[in-house]
DNA sequence: AATGCGGGGCG
DNA sequence: CGCCCAGCATT
């Protein structure tokens, strides 16, 4: 069997399975670019079932380039709560902003255009140009690096960069004529339904018979990949600050800093616990903690509360971060106010070991703030489970 | 090349 | 409940 027969038999096998077994997506019932731009964006490390609640909900929102491109920022990172990777929001607000101002409104079909983006690397590039301009391009995911490691035996580590390159030359060679688009789903589709990271399904597979990691036995162990390093943990104490008077039944939350983790997120003020305090477990640990939650908060952002008692924990991991929270409620007993930055916010500015903060704002959440702005999913929990609404 | 950046599903 | 999934930007 020669290898340009093991390639063609996959090119041609695959797109007859497709054709067949593909399934009913929102985003495949066009051509649209800027809809197959948006999915692409969404589906970065998103499943499917996840994306098509949030690709219907942002395109009746933002249903043109014009209007995404005019939407304030804050409202496209609502549309986006709950998704995670929020950069993915901004950097897409960006690029359809540079796509309104330079090409007209028109999303470029050229490698060196779309590439020129924010947030289009090659993968994004690759799917937009062959799904909506049919252009010859490889759409490389971790699904068509599974795919392919298995099929033709490759066992280079999938986590290094070059490798990516490697397999992009080989999807690329892989394309029939005039077909680039339903090819580069086919092989996306094969990996999220059959060719699947745990326990494949080899006997439905399309192209069984001549791939090469099922008939050496090890399809299940491709592809090779260094596993990343674990999350470092991190404890943080979380207040939970009732209104009162005027602002019954409304919760104190801040905005984060517009750079780095949970960028311009909404949040409960919370203080990272040194690794010398008591276990939660342990006896006056949370008498501890109260004592620097409150002395953290007034220190840094000039918000007085007195803690009273622990309310309930949660966890949230991210990639690099798991966090142990434990949220305690608070009475409120002032916050040092600076000039106010958001509207109805509340804005500090405090000196901190990094220098001065862009400002801080604080604002009371209620149903109409809940509604209005992005709160990451941990916190919207811990808010819902604590009845507000 | 290594790291920062969320959230969900599965066995 | 521990483990796995993984594009793009930045450095």
């Amino acid at each position: 069997m020669d290898t340009n027969d093991a390639k063609s038999y996959f090119s041609v096998r695959l797109l007859e399975w497709y054709d067949v077994h593909k399934r009913d997506l929102p985003w495949r019932r066009s051509r649209n670019p800027y809809y197959i731009w948006i999915s692409e964006v969404m589906l970065q490390q998103t499943r499917v079932e996840t994306v098509i609640p949030y690709y219907h909900r942002f395109l009746e929102r933002f249903p043109t380039v014009e209007a995404l491109a005019d939407a304030p920022e804050e409202q496209v990172l609502k549309a986006w709560e709950g998704l995670g990777y929020y950069s993915r929001a901004r950097n897409l607000q960006a690029a359809v902003r540079e796509v309104k101002e330079s090409y007209g409104g028109r999303v470029p079909d050229s490698k060196e255009e779309i590439s020129s983006l924010k947030g289009v690397g090659p993968y994004t590039a690759g799917a937009v140009l062959s799904i909506a301009y049919n252009k010859p391009e490889p759409a490389v995911d971790g699904n068509v690096m599974r795919v392919l490691s298995r099929y033709f035996l490759l066992r280079d580590d999938i986590a290094k960069p070059s490798t990516r390159i490697g397999i992009e030359k080989l999807a690329r060679e892989l394309i029939p004529e005039g077909k680039a688009g339903d090819f580069n789903q086919a092989l996306m589709e094969l990996g999220a339904t059959v060719c699947t990271p745990k326990s494949p399904h080899c006997l439905t597979c399309p192209v069984m018979e001549l791939c090469a990691g099922r008939l050496e036995g090890i399809a299940d162990e491709l592809p090779v990949k260094t596993k990343a390093k674990p999350p470092r943990p991190e404890r943080r104490a979380v207040a939970f600050i009732e209104g009162a008077g005027e602002e019954a039944g409304r919760i104190l939350a801040r905005q984060r800093p517009k750079e780095g983790l949970l960028a311009s997120m909404w949040e409960l003020p919370h203080v990272l616990l040194p690794e010398t305090m008591p276990e939660p477990e342990a006896a006056g640990a949370d008498a501890a903690a109260m004592r620097f939650l409150r002395e953290k908060l007034a220190a840094e952002y000039g918000l007085n509360v007195e803690p009273t008692e622990p309310m309930m924990d949660a966890e949230h991991t991210f990639s690099h971060i798991h966090w142990r929270l434990r949220v305690y409620r608070c009475r409120f007993l002032g916050l040092a106010e600076g000039p106010a930055v958001h509207d109805g916010g509340v804005a500090n500015n405090t000196a901190d070991d990094d220098g001065l903060r862009d400002g801080d704002v604080f604002l009371w959440f209620g149903e109409k703030e809940l509604g209005q702005y992005a709160l990451p999913n941990v916190f919207l929990k811990i808010l819902k489970q604590a009845g507000v609404r």
